[in-house]
DNA sequence: AACCCTATCAACCGCTCCCGG
DNA sequence: ACCGGGAGCGGTTGATAGGGT
């Protein structure tokens, strides 16, 4: 078992902060700065243990924080961060200036993770929910007459996400292009080049029925496939293919929908393919690039740049560079 | 007006990490 | 190498506000 929660020492208040209190440790932590939370309490003449005033001073008092609505760009940023670094809030809040670990976890818990489901996308992987696409569910389909209800249903289904994501005109329209192009695929594969049906849905269906098993298999890889066309070509276009980047980040770059480069600084092309020895990092579809810093900057005790987080890399031993500062390009 | 339900977010809890002895 | 304590992190809770019936 772990150690008692400091918390439940007799006398420690908890709960809700009153103004009195805050004024305390605001004039405390303004006259000796907050260096040691154990002791600070008690100094600043708080009823309180250390861990609860270090986090009412980190996530509520601190002068710096930004209070107020996210901005849409804070909300993009924080939804591309997530999408490679996680659950790591504070990883987040640290590119997210003014904002606090805790706050950007309840911002994600109450509006991000909610609209990206109601969006048909997993807000875990960030894809498309394919666990809606269940080919039982498609063979029921058999029995699907040609109602407005039926086909939002089934082409909900070809898309992996929610049926009301499909009332979108933006996306109701690449569906029914998607499946179009799908049903035609079938035709050309079975060599069927005279049917062209209005009912693409028990096209789809009397496919499953008619075919080997190694068809069905065929067919269900060209959904699939259709489907990452359509988080390529839509999903993550075009306001969510960014680059991540670290303040001051030299870019110059270009982007396209496949394919995302940066030019490395001028004069350092060879130190770059060096120091490609240096990454690990393995997210499927993240690039590590890279920014030196000829430079000083503050160090820590084991010489990593200070300002530097879990997510960046650092290379000790750079000729010539007393540091460098990696950064994630990803693509979909 | 009263009640219920849901959303929000500050604060807590338990755990891990890190560092010094 | 091991241990203990402090700091920090992420998950969860619970009080409260606000909207609906």
């Amino acid at each position: 078992m772990g150690r008692a929660p400091c918390c439940d020492k007799n006398g420690l208040k908890k709960g809700p902060w009153t103004p009195e209190e805050d004024q305390k440790l605001v004039d405390y932590i303004q006259k000796h700065g907050y260096g040691n939370w154990r002791t600070l309490p008690k100094n600043a003449g708080l009823q309180r243990c250390g861990k609860s005033c270090r986090l009412r001073w980190t996530n509520y008092l601190r002068p710096d924080i930004k209070r107020g609505r996210f901005s849409f760009e804070e909300e993009e940023t924080i939804i591309q961060l997530h999408s490679i670094l996680g659950n790591k809030w504070s990883a987040i809040a640290a590119r997210l200036p003014g904002r606090t670990d805790n706050e950007i976890k309840n911002y994600w818990n109450t509006h991000i993770r909610k609209r990206l489901l109601r969006m048909g996308i997993d807000p875990v992987t960030h894809s498309p929910r394919l666990d809606l696409l269940d080919l039982s569910s498609i063979l029921s389909s058999s029995f699907y007459n040609s109602s407005h209800h039926h086909q939002m249903n089934h082409m909900s289904r070809f898309l992996g996400v929610q049926p009301a994501a499909v009332m979108n005109p933006e996306l109701l329209k690449l569906a029914t292009s998607l499946m179009s192009s799908s049903n035609n695929n079938n035709s050309q594969q079975r060599g069927n080049t005279s049917s062209s049906t209005n009912n693409q849905n028990s096209n789809t269906t009397t496919f499953y029925f008619q075919n080997s098993q190694q068809e069905v298999v065929d067919h269900q890889n060209q959904l699939y496939n259709n489907i990452n066309q359509f988080q390529q070509q839509v999903l993550y276009q075009p306001n969510q293919l960014h680059e991540i980047s670290q303040p001051g980040c030299p870019t110059t770059t270009t982007s396209t929908l496949d394919h995302v480069s940066c030019a490395p600084l001028s004069n350092d092309e060879l130190v770059h393919q060096d120091l490609s020895n240096f990454t690990n990092f393995s997210s499927p579809s993240s690039q590590i690039s890279h920014e030196w810093q000829s430079s000083s900057t503050t160090t820590t005790t084991n010489g990593m740049p200070s300002n530097f987080t879990e997510a960046d890399h650092y290379a000790p031993s750079l000729p010539g560079y007393s540091s460098y500062r990696s950064w994630v390009w990803w693509w979909y």
